[in-house]
DNA sequence: ACATTGGTATTATTATATGATACTCACTAT
DNA sequence: ATAGTGAGTATCATATAATAATACCAATGT
């Protein structure tokens, strides 16, 4: 995840919410237990009190309490002899309840299922994230590589094919606010920097009812994704499929995998919210 | 709740009653706002402010805040019209942390695909965390019911197949311990609640090289499994598959699924931790 | 219209988190 | 050996920051 800087409110550009504490009723300390939380990621899985110590930016004494507190509380495990600290299974554990809160998950899971099996190729249900994309779902298949069958990864909206075909459902105006600001990152020499190429892309999406991206994410790969369509037109979820551009051409996704991609993600009606 | 034990200076020996926190390094602000977003589960997926109070048994205005805090930092979503709290994305965010963290899931994962692919069953990737299995991946099938597709879902251990394969490996002396005092619940009108037989079937399960249970958590449902070991034989996690008695006979699991089950197991190493 | 319920805001009070400091242990280099 | 380093742990006086009571406000329903 972004380790955004909270900081007193200066930055300019961002919508509404306060960025800062509105003291009374924001509880620091609470806060600065979740930070040491989010610290964890990819290429930060197992941390000592030190290192916890220069990622969060906090005091020693405080870290030592806060990881203490969360060692006892069960989020994270302090292993005795290097004393370092790891997450722990409670993280799936809310993994857990978040797929009970999110009624959509138990909709489409059973034809995402049947997809996967049709198809023999990766299936995902991504949900759209402020300015991200998640994964929620995965079916991985042999040939997945590992980071692309964990759920919870998130991605920014605008290079992926999910985002694109969620995009593609918005209002114009919310189109134009994303394209101008929500981030890029150039994940790959292949990834479109282009905002304006970007917005062509998503015009062709909404004209074509899927989106189709190559070597934005990883190189010689090619996303499809179709939206998944509230009773309004918009979408807040996509499913997506990725394929290798080695066993896969164009032509070939589009009238092989398209089809099956469109009528799922046709017959999911989200719930109300 | 417990108003007593205030007051530096007198407060002398009383403080073994309460089972909780111990004082200077415990933050219990934190470990508050974590009781929070414990209380969110399979059966409170959206809950109220006046339901956090009651579930939480904390104060009103500490609940208001310790909410607003978690919202703030992204790990509630408030609902603007309904003013309900959810959980939020930041949730499978923690998740996607965790595999990153378990070194198991990236080595299992691969041949876990394949065997799921094989088989056309249900397989999972099951770890021992304290007396219970946590499902830490899992590759559902068409008929699988939507509770076995979730990770993160927790079990007693003596009562799953993954937790007898786990035992069985490991020494006497940790099995009885556990025979003794590791909680059981009736899940079905077939649990088996005869810790003594538990015995037997870890016993059993020593002998085989893998576990096999019915009804235990689901009725007509078979499970089994097989330890993955460690350099010294104990295992901490382990293989599940499971069926549905309506399609399957104990006869055919054994010789048709039994042998591949084993087969990838044993063909997984752990990380050394 | 009034009562009730649930969410929000404010406040004085003190309990609670703080961070400086010091202790212990293990490891390395001299 | 022994001093030196670094990391984890423990303690404590102090004021900051969390508390819980109370009051306010907006719906909802009788």
């Amino acid at each position: 995840m972004s380790s955004s800087r909270k900081m007193s409110g200066d930055a300019g550009g961002d919508n509404s919410a306060a960025p800062r504490k509105q003291d009374t009723l924001y509880v620091s300390s609470l806060a600065k237990g979740l930070k040491l939380l989010k610290i964890f990621d990819r290429n930060h899985t197992e941390l000592s009190l030190t290192e916890l110590v220069k990622l969060s930016g906090m005091d020693k004494s405080a870290v030592q309490r806060l990881a203490n507190t969360l060692a006892v509380e069960g989020f994270l495990n302090r292993d005795p002899v290097t004393k370092r600290f790891r997450p722990t299974h409670a993280w799936l554990g809310l993994a857990y309840a978040y797929y009970w809160s999110d009624h959509l998950v138990a909709l489409a899971m059973p034809k995402l299922i049947e997809l996967s099996q049709r198809l023999g190729e990766t299936v995902n249900l991504a949900e759209i994230s402020g300015t991200n994309i998640v994964y929620v779902t995965r079916l991985p298949c042999q040939r997945t590589n590992f980071e692309a069958m964990l759920v919870g990864r998130s991605l920014p909206a605008l290079s992926t094919s999910p985002g694109q075909a969620i995009l593609s459902t918005w209002a114009p105006e919310d189109v134009a606010e994303a394209l101008e600001n929500w981030p890029l990152r150039q994940m790959t020499a292949r990834t479109t920097m282009d905002r304006e190429e970007l917005g062509r892309q998503i015009t062709r999406t909404a004209e074509r009812g899927f989106s189709l991206t190559e070597d934005q994410m990883i190189l010689n790969e090619i996303g499809i994704s179709a939206p998944i369509r509230g009773p309004n037109g918009i979408a807040r979820a996509s499913v997506q499929c990725s394929v290798s551009a080695f066993h896969w051409t164009i032509e070939r996704v589009e009238r092989e995998l398209v089809p099956y991609l469109l009528d799922v993600a046709n017959s999911i009606t989200p719930p109300h919210r």
